[in-house]
DNA sequence: CACCTATGGGTAAACGTTTACCCCTTCTCG
DNA sequence: CGAGAAGGGGTAAACGTTTACCCATAGGTG
């Protein structure tokens, strides 16, 4: 049997009352009995018990974050600097994947709910299907969507302004002289998608640039990327540019291009998005929509207590600017 | 105020006894009692509280998993793969990132554990300093440790076979030739730099290759796969090969030679170790030794079953033979 | 029929904390 | 010196489940 803290207390010689208040600081205890409770817990090898603790309390000191998939490398970022804030605090992150499946994704959501989190971070798997499982989760704790968000429920989101930053990208490519510019990007089931093809369509239209150029929808996979590239090989011309919806599609239609001798950027120009780790390692190195981590992770943390603190707040949705880095694959200088 | 069993059981007119034993199944009872119970829950909107159940059966239904830098790709693919293994069991997974520094593991392990968490995964950031996290966890709960492990401590482990996978690489390596082999890894804090460094020196010694090539030891990133391409063509001669402690490391290498013009395969081969996402789209596509992921997360979630039945088994550790996959920066085919 | 067992129900005691409430002592100040 | 406040201690009641234990009934068996 575990040591409990009416062990502690026993044998402190104090009562419980005057242990727990020692162990949490809750409130003042002579030092002569709080050295006692101290020394009792170390010699006793106390492990404080936070179940027994959240069910009194309520609270778990713990935030629960649900991203739809942990292998796509821009979500680890923002878990990196989410649970970087996190501790500041001294709260816990515990993390759980929705394999890109709305049905796993209402799992963990409410696996995460009956351990009584004091607060969900979410990235929800799809605009619509995703709406059931956000309602039913903003009925039991505070939530935050981070990055994308569920279309028609009002809860507070942040992320980065998808479609100002593909259009930066677009501007971009078109200030390089580009006029036939190809989109490939992920089906239109998230708000990442709808915004960034968005972004895609409406800049294209202001330039009055052709619109029968290739918009190929399929997923944020390298491996999307790769077909995508094979399908606009077969369909010549080549686009002058090809602005993609993330990274690693990008990366895997440079992959492509490359095997297929097509030079980036002198035959064409590829844009991702995102800016994860391994886009300045690609090759060429891939000019692209830097989404601000730290900074979405730092207003997320700032949302989710605010709504803690009051649950019936107005809803906020907090749109980040994104920037672009030119690298290489546009041709810009090293 | 949530609604609790009581509630449920009022409004079913019977004893909260009984509305648990429907709830949970744990004990028959009469149909038209447990239709009764049921719509009641359903009408109330009952959600369990899994941290009452906890406190009272001792047992979560909740597995965790510490990894040492969850940005680092290698490790999202065990996690997906734990992760589907333990949804087959009902159980659910918290995921914590160590930060790759041994304070923060040590607090993420005693969340954990706090939490009563029926099981521990983890990967220990250090083959030394992880030991005292490790003890007292083991201590508290079943521990496996994965890919990595603790050195000196008895406790479960299943991984690959680092050595012999670093070896297989060599061995490929001198059959095409190469007699002048650089090593490129991170230091020796980790079980798996240690393991894959010791067979990179059994190897090219065995085959009585010239022991004076660089032997470069910084971190598992990317950056320091750069810094140490540099750090090579500073000190001409090139080698012949360069056999690299993880894939990041050999992408980061790879991007750093082709800045400056040195060919692969045709100058230097590079392999890396892994077999991540992206090293099939590297520039050359990266000959690299496979970590079976899925395999190893059964075998994972296998041993911990077998110790949370009994903690007084013996200690086990299963090695997995890696396999090699030889792509085109060995001059690979395709 | 007497007895034993199986079945299904209820009561209430845990699980380990936290904290509302109460009490006693000591101090402050008019 | 008395009233009141402040400080520090204890008792015991929560928190929401699960389950050991008990009881009543029904059915089976010699």
């Amino acid at each position: 049997m575990a040591v409990t803290i009416r062990d502690v207390a026993e044998r402190a010689g104090v009562s419980v009352a005057t242990a727990s208040r020692v162990l949490t600081g809750s409130r003042n205890v002579s030092p002569v009995l709080a050295e006692r409770v101290n020394t009792a817990a170390r010699s006793l090898g106390y492990r404080h018990n936070a179940v027994a603790s959240a069910l009194r309390r309520g609270r778990t000191n713990t935030v629960g974050m649900i991203v739809p998939e942990i292998g796509n490398p821009f979500f680890p970022s923002i878990v990196e600097a989410v649970e970087r804030r996190l501790q500041e605090s001294g709260r816990d992150l515990f993390l759980c994947d929705a394999q890109q499946d709305v049905t796993i994704e209402r799992r963990r959501a409410r696996a995460l709910a009956d351990r009584q989190v004091d607060g969900l971070i979410i990235v929800p798997v799809s605009a619509t299907e995703s709406r059931a499982t956000l309602a039913e989760a903003v009925q039991r704790t505070p939530v935050v969507q981070v990055d994308r968000y569920v279309e028609d429920y009002p809860a507070d989101w942040v992320g980065v302004n998808d479609e100002l930053g593909v259009g930066l990208a677009v501007e971009h490519v078109v200030s390089l002289g580009a006029t036939r510019i190809a989109f490939v990007s992920a089906s239109l089931d998230s708000s990442s998608a709808q915004q960034r093809y968005a972004g895609f369509e409406r800049v294209v239209k202001r330039h009055g640039l052709p619109g029968d150029t290739p918009r190929l929808l399929g997923t944020f996979r390298a491996e999307w990327g790769r077909s995508a590239a094979l399908q606009m090989l077969a369909e010549q011309p080549l686009p002058d540019a090809v602005v993609c919806g993330n990274d690693e599609i990008a990366i895997g239609l440079l992959g492509e291009f490359r095997r297929c001798r097509i030079r980036v950027p002198e035959d064409v120009l590829v844009t991702g998005f995102d800016d994860i780790r391994f886009a300045q390692l690609a090759d060429p190195p891939l000019t692209t929509v830097r989404q601000p981590g730290e900074q979405l992770a730092a207003e997320c943390i700032r949302l989710l207590d605010a709504r803690m603190i009051d649950r019936d707040l107005p809803v906020q949705r907090v749109a980040i600017a994104p920037s672009l880095v030119v690298r290489e694959s546009t041709g810009g200088s090293s």
